[in-house]
DNA sequence: ACACGGCGC
DNA sequence: TATCCGCGCCGTGTA
């Protein structure tokens, strides 16, 4: 036995496994009550579901297990598929969400089974008890499947994951903290369903087996947000985990399961004029080659190609070759005696890119991921994904639809509001928020006034770096590019890469824009000095993100580091201001009792679907709460435009 | 699993 | 000596 085993916990290997002592399966209608009162009286309650799949939007409840702490823990079974013999099912609980009969279970049974019914009625006023607090890990999932199944959960009060996230940690599993923190090897869920094309979904899964991983699942949850709580404090992140991601992770499992519309027709339309389209590119590259079969894909095989058949001047080195990406290429294009069967191969390739991408990641895409059910599309936002404090989305990703091009506002056409019924899509986003943020932090008066004086930001910087009052556009141009290159830690190269310009004159203009902004100066070499003393930089509501690189001897390492540490702040105070512009906006819906809802967030622009006759009530909602979100030395500035669909607003 | 290229902010 | 600006997700090819 080790040291460290508490209660709960037996020895194997050196390791230690969940002790199922303390673990039961509540399968009567008296088992159900206890439990019901235990979690009344807890003072606070982890829980846990099992389910079908990964996916929340489409996993079938399969059951749910409970801890109040000591090691203790249940597993209510709630959508087991009956192993043997015809089963009881509650009115209405469907076909397949029989219980397993009394010989699958452990415990005796007292009185009539119970049915999933019964027990999801029992524990919905438990869930909806704003006054009992409850713990979860990777809580999302768990309150998505809920509210899928018609429970809502009040005060989430700590979420291990996010909390885990918070305070620094790398490995956030829950799997990965009981090991870190109690030395338990939890039971991988790969041991009850399998792998691969023989792995079966946990409603496949005896009882008996299911209920003491489930138990553990609840009973570490438990223990893990108790062992987080000094870490908590230790870093500073109550205020962060309370007051910020806490309150808004209800609001993000609001916006997943409405989700938005999406146009198939105009997708479907879409991809066919792109296969046309592309197979004629493909038809054209290979005639430039005299006929030979290509796959435009494999950047490999076409750089050897181009580099050792055709003599193209070779590119910028990759780890692993030759770039052949768009920026390289496009230069290529412009060199005089380029072979010419070289300058229709590099044309070819550049525009297979640009509609194979669109089709494969978008046109194609969304339309499989409607979901049968509600006829929309679900992204999931994760709130611990990016090192700053962002939200990151996945499935689909719809935080990186194309705007630019004509074709990308196509796609973004494509999502749209039920017009048909009468709602509308309301976009509304924050105008260069982190210069402002920068501005604020660095306090540097010549930003700061730009921005009181609702300026254009990258005029008044060309104004004060070139003296002049009549600005050029190559002059704003360079000045943009300076003014976002501050936020990234730019460097000489970075600035003249983007601007065609020499390393020389990046480095002259970089110069030139420091000697205006002096703050901006003092700004960036105080936050490396800081987070290099402190081992991590920090944003304005004192989330953190360690920078344990800014002591590395390797220079470029530390270099990256310092570049992290300068964006750090003003990325991250802007994921904040719109997090708690998201939480106050969705609780004032609520109270007015709009119909309207936040369905898509993009890092600095919300969008909502504007029920018939809110328009006007929102508009003014949104504009007056995102500014207000947070105070800061220059004002936010919100612009807002709606429209029926995400491609087509004004 | 990894690298690359490419889309967003 | 070459350096190549932050944060993400995803599809593809190459192992």
């Amino acid at each position: 036995m080790t040291e460290s085993t508490g209660e709960g916990e037996v020895a194997t290997r050196g390791l230690l496994k969940p002790d199922a002592s303390a673990y039961h399966t509540v399968t009567t209608r008296a088992q159900l009550n206890a439990l019901v009162a235990a979690l009344r009286s807890s003072g606070g309650f982890a829980f846990d579901t099992e389910t079908t799949g990964i996916d929340p939007m489409r996993a079938e409840l399969v059951g749910l297990s409970f801890s109040t702490g000591g090691g203790a823990a249940w597993y209510v079974p709630v959508g087991h598929k009956a192993l043997a013999g015809p089963l009881p099912t509650g009115e209405g609980s469907g076909e397949g969400r029989a219980q397993p009969t009394d010989a699958a279970h452990s415990e005796p049974v007292e009185g009539r089974p119970l049915t999933r019914e019964d027990a999801l009625a029992s524990l919905r006023p438990v869930f909806a008890d704003a006054t009992i607090p409850k713990y979860a890990h990777n809580a999302n999932y768990d309150l998505t499947v809920l509210a899928e199944h018609g429970i809502d959960i009040s005060n989430v009060a700590l979420d291990s994951m996010i909390a885990a996230s918070l305070v620094g940690r790398r490995a956030i599993g829950l799997k990965d903290l009981a090991l870190e923190m109690f030395k338990v090897e939890m039971t991988p869920i790969t041991d009850l369903i399998g792998t691969g094309r023989k792995q079966i979904t946990m409603d496949r899964v005896p009882v008996e087996a299911a209920s003491p991983y489930a138990c553990a699942d609840a009973d570490f949850a438990w223990r893990v947000q108790d062992r987080l709580r000094p870490e908590i404090d230790r870093e500073n992140a109550a205020h962060v985990l309370n007051d910020i991601e806490m309150p808004l992770l209800p609001v993000i499992v609001g916006m997943q399961r409405a989700g938005v519309l999406i146009n198939r027709s105009v997708l479907s339309e879409m991809s066919e004029q792109l296969a046309a389209d592309i197979a004629a590119i493909e038809h054209e590259a290979s005639g430039a080659m005299g006929g030979r079969e290509l796959n435009l894909n494999a950047n490999q095989q076409i750089a050897a190609l181009l580099f050792d058949e055709l003599g193209v001047p070779r590119t910028r080195r990759t780890k692993t070759g030759f770039t052949m990406d768009a920026n390289a290429l496009e230069a290529l294009l412009e060199k005089e005696d380029l072979d010419n069967r070289a300058y229709h191969l590099i044309k070819a390739i550049l525009k297979y890119r640009e509609y194979s991408k669109l089709k494969s990641t978008y046109v194609d895409t969304l339309p499989e991921l409607v979901h049968p059910r509600t006829g929309r599309v679900h992204t999931s936002f994760n709130q611990v994904g990016s090192a700053t404090g962002r939200l990151s989305s996945t499935n689909p990703n719809i935080q990186n639809i194309p705007v630019r091009t004509d074709l990308g506002k196509r796609v973004r056409s494509a999502f749209m509001a039920d017009h048909a019924n009468g709602w509308l899509l309301l976009s509304a986003d924050y105008s260069q928020i982190e210069l402002r943020i920068l501005a604020h932090l660095s306090q540097e008066p010549h930003l700061l006034e730009a921005f009181k004086q609702g300026e254009d930001i990258h005029n008044a910087t060309a104004r004060a770096m070139y003296g002049v009052e009549k600005v050029t556009p190559d002059q704003r141009r360079i000045a943009k590019v300076l003014n976002f290159g501050v936020i990234y830690g730019l460097g000489a190269h970075g600035v003249a890469v983007q601007t065609d310009l020499t390393r020389q004159q990046g480095q002259q203009f970089i110069d030139m824009y420091f000697g205006k902004y002096p703050g901006v100066r003092d700004y960036i070499e105080r936050v490396k000095s800081e987070a290099r003393r402190k081992g991590y930089a920090e944003t304005v509501t004192g989330r953190r993100r360690r920078l344990p690189e800014l002591r590395s001897p390797n220079q470029q390492l530390r270099a990256a580091g310092e570049r992290m540490a300068i964006n750090m702040p003003v990325q991250g105070t802007a994921a904040d201001v719109i997090k708690i512009a998201m939480i106050n906006i969705d609780a004032e819906l609520k109270t007015r009792r709009l119909r309207s809802r936040m369905t898509i967030q993009v890092h600095d622009e919300l969008i909502f679907e504007v029920a018939p006759g809110e328009m006007d009530e929102v508009h003014a909602l949104v504009t007056t709460m995102m500014p207000a979100a947070m105070s800061l030395t220059v004002p936010l500035n919100v612009e807002a435009k709606h429209g029926r669909t995400w491609g087509d607003m004004e």
